[in-house]
DNA sequence: GCCGGATCTTGTAGCGATTTATATCACTCA
DNA sequence: TGAGTGATATAAATCGCTACAAGATCCGGC
């Protein structure tokens, strides 16, 4: 603190106390530079500022370098309860590094999306994550035009040479049919999320193949247009128009298995007597949940936290070999699934 | 886009495109100064800044101006449901006025609260949001030395002259404890929140003052040192041990409550037919779980976006009546309560 | 026809840091 | 002895924007 003035303390006023030129504090301050002082004179300045209570500006560092230690996270939602968990892996993990995060919700909206990247370009962020991509994403697009550090989480675009941390997908579902056939069930039916998302797609298509191959009904699909409570059930329902024979539900994630067993008491049918249902994400709570839901985990923290580490690699310059992380799934069995009994 | 170099487009690529000075430029492009530029010069500058995908570096701009608007935002932790749903009022509330958010998450740390506010005050915040708040509070104390802008939300300090949106406490538990009442129950425990807390603080007392009101025992309670499930959990077993003849809890929010019943259930008491409970806050999900909880309900969206209504015209020098809001809760009556039954 | 004032635009000087080039040593060694 | 070499420190320029002072332009009015 300065004790003159009110003005905040600058790093002149760190090389007035120790009676050098400024300059010499900037490079004593930086890590990067502190092996051209001499030791004794960086633990001078050292002692001076902290003295001082100085903090750098980091507006006029950023300025200068062109470089502002933030990084930008595209969310759809926070209030979904699958991003706080991610987004403290990505907090927790940036600050380590001494990085900012500047956290943009978009609701899946593309025009927010595209006033979030502005705001987050005017404040030269270092670096983005997306975990908003569509698989067709023109934001992910522009950014490798411009060569900004990218890296998605949860969601992929179909195009190579983006790096990203996501899920097997595959196995996740495939862990879902495999248990629900294991319990008896032969008419599987899927709530998939919306196709623009990798998410909605990569287990839409999981979930054909892997009937498919078991030579089982692979069509009983309905779309649903967003990942939301709502969207389960009003899909769930439109499903239940079309057929009503199937024993067991794969929900395109958590809130859609919300939704559909909703649905499902509206309609009088029972979970898992009459239908068994599967989610997918593992959101907090559900094993609280009546029934509690069966579903397949996803590692939400260490996700956020690698696709930090990554991102912060390639911001600077560090070789890695993996572009796409596939991080591993697991199904938690709970009871919102059961053996199909005969109706 | 600058065509030739590759270097970001700035104010005086706009000027030159024009054929005007920057110091026009700026003016033309500053909402605040705008009105000194003749209105076809600013027709003319927006389109070429337009055409150039001109946008501001925020960081000279924070520079000269010693604003940056951005807001601070300190919270114990993002993955704990109550705030995810604050932090959209805020954001959204922030962003449509042009102000980005920055969030900490503390962890009722206060060595990572220092860290959190050193970073924020780095970056030049122009106001702060505090929801970590202990009711002494010296980082409070320190804004308010410095003049920082700043509102408190959800938690309060015990020093007056703070603004802040608060919840009425007193009528919430009020709300609660009248509720049992009428279920006929006569023998409450209270298992509180951290006193340090002005929530967990304020609850405990309504709890006290609302029993001997109604000349009821008042001092089943019990304190816990973290609004978490664990905490709830190891609290209600203390309290089994000290007296275990009580019919009802009031439980310092709904985390504690959980874990209240978990610990119900592991030593096979069952809620609401042994022992009834209420929450606080109503997190996400509530009336899907089993029990459904009972809770009391606060505006958490509304919070966070009065909240920083409020630091907005602070910030903005207007000048308010309302110092510390208090919102109206609102008890939420599910099946984790019922009629007291003899024992 | 020129002055006073209103209206618009220009010029310039920083904001606080980093960085490149330069200066100043203190030594070594041919 | 004096040029060469590290090792440190200094000077000065710069990042992009805004604010303040000053200049240019135009107009009506006496």
């Amino acid at each position: 603190m300065n004790y003159l003035t009110n003005r905040k303390t600058t790093i002149r006023d760190v090389a007035e106390l120790v009676g050098v030129h400024h300059s010499t504090v900037s490079r004593a301050l930086n890590p990067g530079t502190k092996d051209r002082i001499s030791p004794e004179m960086v633990r001078k300045i050292e002692k001076a500022a902290e003295k001082l209570g100085y903090f750098p500006n980091i507006a006029a560092s950023t300025l200068k370098q062109n470089r502002s230690f933030a990084l930008g996270v595209l969310i759809p939602d926070l209030t979904n309860p699958v991003f706080p968990l991610i987004i403290r892996g990505i907090q927790d993990t940036a600050e380590a590094e001494g990085y900012t995060v500047l956290t943009a919700n978009t609701d899946d909206d593309e025009t927010k999306e595209h006033d979030a990247f502005k705001m987050m370009s005017g404040r030269s962020i270092d670096g983005l994550i997306v975990a908003t991509a569509r698989r067709q994403d023109s934001l992910v697009d522009e950014c490798i035009k411009r060569g900004l550090p990218l890296v998605l989480v949860n969601r992929r675009v179909d195009r190579e040479g983006v790096s990203g941390v996501i899920v097997d997908e595959d196995f996740g579902i495939c862990a879902a049919l495999d248990h629900l056939m294991h319990l008896g069930h032969r008419k599987i039916a899927h709530i998939a999320g919306p196709q623009y998302s990798s998410t909605g797609y990569e287990r839409a298509k999981a979930f054909r193949d892997h009937l498919t191959l078991h030579n089982m009904e692979a069509d009983l699909i309905e779309y649903a247009d967003k990942f939301t409570v709502e969207e389960g059930y009003r899909t769930f329902k439109q499903l239940l128009v079309r057929d009503n024979r199937f024993t067991a539900i794969v929900a395109g994630n958590d809130t859609m298995a919300l939704g559909c067993i909703d649905a499902m008491h509206k309609q009088g049918l029972r979970c898992p007597e009459d239908i068994s249902v599967v989610g997918n994400n593992d959101i907090i709570f559900l094993s609280r949940m009546n029934p509690a839901l069966t579903t397949i985990s996803i590692p939400k923290y260490e996700m956020g936290s690698q696709a930090t580490r990554m991102l912060l690699d390639i911001i600077n310059g560090v070789p890695r070999e993996t572009m796409l992380l596939r991080m591993q799934p697991r199904l938690i069995v709970r009871s919102s699934t059961a053996p199909v009994v005969a109706r």
